[in-house]
DNA sequence: CCCACACATGGAAGCGCTTCCACCGCAATA
DNA sequence: TATTGCGGTGGAAGCGCTTCCATGTGTGGG
């Protein structure tokens, strides 16, 4: 009841009548132990409410206490994505768990060495990598081998978590498609992200599918540029019938750039989102887009970080259709 | 160049040429030393860029090296407020700079005990608390003095930090009164949260010196609140002008309710919101509201925490009328 | 001229933890 | 029975830092 002194390794060793050194092992899982004092150690564990403190553990493992949040953009805006803030709070709350902070930071687009700068310091117990290009993941230093994980498509190096853009996207134009369009545009992410890609085939490939002619426009995720990209749209092809953005800001500025030129939604063109973003249902017309289980991906990089797992290789999360107005 | 070895307190003392406690004096800053010393560790500190290991120092200081942004509210779906996204955001951005983390927590609004339990741990090294109550902060253990900050209406305790409420609603409602509106109605915030009594207040006051009457309406700050807000107050006051809800969040559901009611905006009635979150310029029509910094805010309060700062006190921040089509 | 007192300083202890290493007893092998 | 091997174990070192304490140094007053 009164704890006043919290509990240490010592007194956990003590009242399991083991050494400091098997407690150790226990606690940590690592190196041999016996059933029996396992057993023992684990009782004591949870008698005293043991918690092993982060820094002494940190100090000695050299590993830090932190677990960063890198964000890769061209300028440090891209710190202000309501993306990037929901990857954060899934992630804070995951490693509050662990007794482990989580720290922000912007990558240069184009300072490949900053990742590494990033990761130099101590302090730093693993790395989240959110939007990763390969050059950037490739300076990741190999004192954070295995401490390491991508939000959004990886290499081969790093476990990676991501949407599963591909069927998210085959799921939207589709649906387009079903309601009658067939002069469907897109407006893709930013060209340097390769999960892009796999979106704008998976887009290519129901229009071919189905007879359409692609037209593909690139974007950046921002609304600013999608409202940009709906005028540049229907003056390159005026008789678009609906345009699906890869990020629901984006599909946001489509809807503000079409309703300045005087074009109806859904009424001449029915407009698409990705991420189904809570403005997304707050917007008018609401907007028709795909889920995108951010929180989720983002607790899965989290705990792959913190826990140290071996899940090299991608995986995907499923995204599914919500049907509102603008579609 | 080739650091490999990063630089500890004792590679610092012996090119000071001083031993690892004066050297400690000198870059915690506690305990005299000459200038002579000062000046020789500060030079050896740049040279070797020297930077303390925050691990060490939490362990033997018994102070944690992660700064906790606690959330009062009544289920954990606080947490996702884009609000607490944004505070949360700037404050691992301050934070980032200082090598330490921050973490995410949820107290439940009618569980006093629950701040106290998570201050409890080891680890904690500081805590700012947002939208506190009185009862919550006084429940912040001793050990924690100095090191807690409130984003809100705090205590006299602990240092607080919140936008100007008070002159932000004066603002805004001057506004509509000025465009024409005198029976304006308002979404307030939750009632346990003490800052909205000073817009409430600040409302009360316009409304008076107009020679309107009142019509307040009880709000907690969610979209879906501000739509039947928006049907209670067409229900109730059928005349009503023009709405002031004390959250974007919260205008945006206002917006949605009047459009379902088919009540047109601003035609019939105006609607004002408070925040200038992202989206008040995307909806439409576009959101007129009141700005606030809340990154500034947050940064503040993280600020005054991780440099135990004795900024004992409230400090507002100015919010300035935004305004766009809806009001 | 000497004592007291401040200030500056270095030695050493120790924060809570992991991990190397030497050691023990026991079963399997020779 | 004498060796080897091995899983289990505790002692002890040490991670990088702060801080207590005893020990110098220099000043002013008696």
């Amino acid at each position: 009841m009164t704890a006043e002194h919290t509990a240490t390794l010592d007194d956990v060793a003590r009242a399991a009548g083991v050494s400091r050194a098997t407690a150790s092992r226990v606690v940590t899982g690592q190196g041999p132990a016996s059933q029996h004092s396992r057993d023992r150690v684990t009782a004591a564990v949870a008698a005293l409410g043991y918690v092993p403190d982060a820094s002494a553990r940190a100090l000695v493992t050299r590993t830090g206490t932190r677990l960063a949040i890198a964000v890769i953009g061209h300028t440090a805006a891209v710190l202000d994505d309501p993306y990037v803030g929901r990857v954060l709070t899934s992630a804070a709350h995951v490693a509050a768990e662990r007794e482990v902070g989580v720290s922000l930071h912007w990558l240069p687009l184009h300072d490949p060495g900053s990742l590494a700068r990033l990761a130099d310091g101590r302090g730093l117990g693993g790395l989240v990598v959110v939007n990763p290009t390969r050059p950037a993941l490739d300076t990741v230093p190999r004192s954070l081998r295995g401490r390491v994980a991508a939000v959004g498509v990886g290499t081969r190096h790093v476990p990676s978590f991501d949407v599963d853009n591909r069927s998210g996207t085959d799921g939207v134009v589709r649906h387009l498609v079903r309601s009658g369009r067939s002069r469907i545009a897109m407006v893709t992410g930013p060209s340097w992200l390769p999960c892009g890609d796999r979106a704008v085939e998976a887009y290519r490939k129901v229009l071919h599918d189905s007879g359409g002619e692609p037209r593909v426009v690139p974007g950046d995720f921002t609304a600013i540029r999608g409202a940009k990209a709906a005028i540049e749209i229907m003056a390159r092809w005026p008789d678009t019938d609906a345009v699906f953005a890869l990020s629901d800001l984006t599909a946001l500025g489509v809807l503000d750039g079409l309703h300045a030129l005087g074009v109806r939604v859904p009424g001449d063109v029915a407009v698409a989102g990705f991420d189904d973003i809570t403005f997304a249902g707050l917007s008018r017309p609401g907007l028709t887009t795909s889920t995108h289980p951010v929180e989720e991906i983002a607790a899965a990089a989290a705990r792959a970080v913190l826990d140290r797992r071996d899940t090299s290789g991608a995986t995907f999360y499923p995204s599914a259709l919500v049907v509102r107005d603008s579609a």
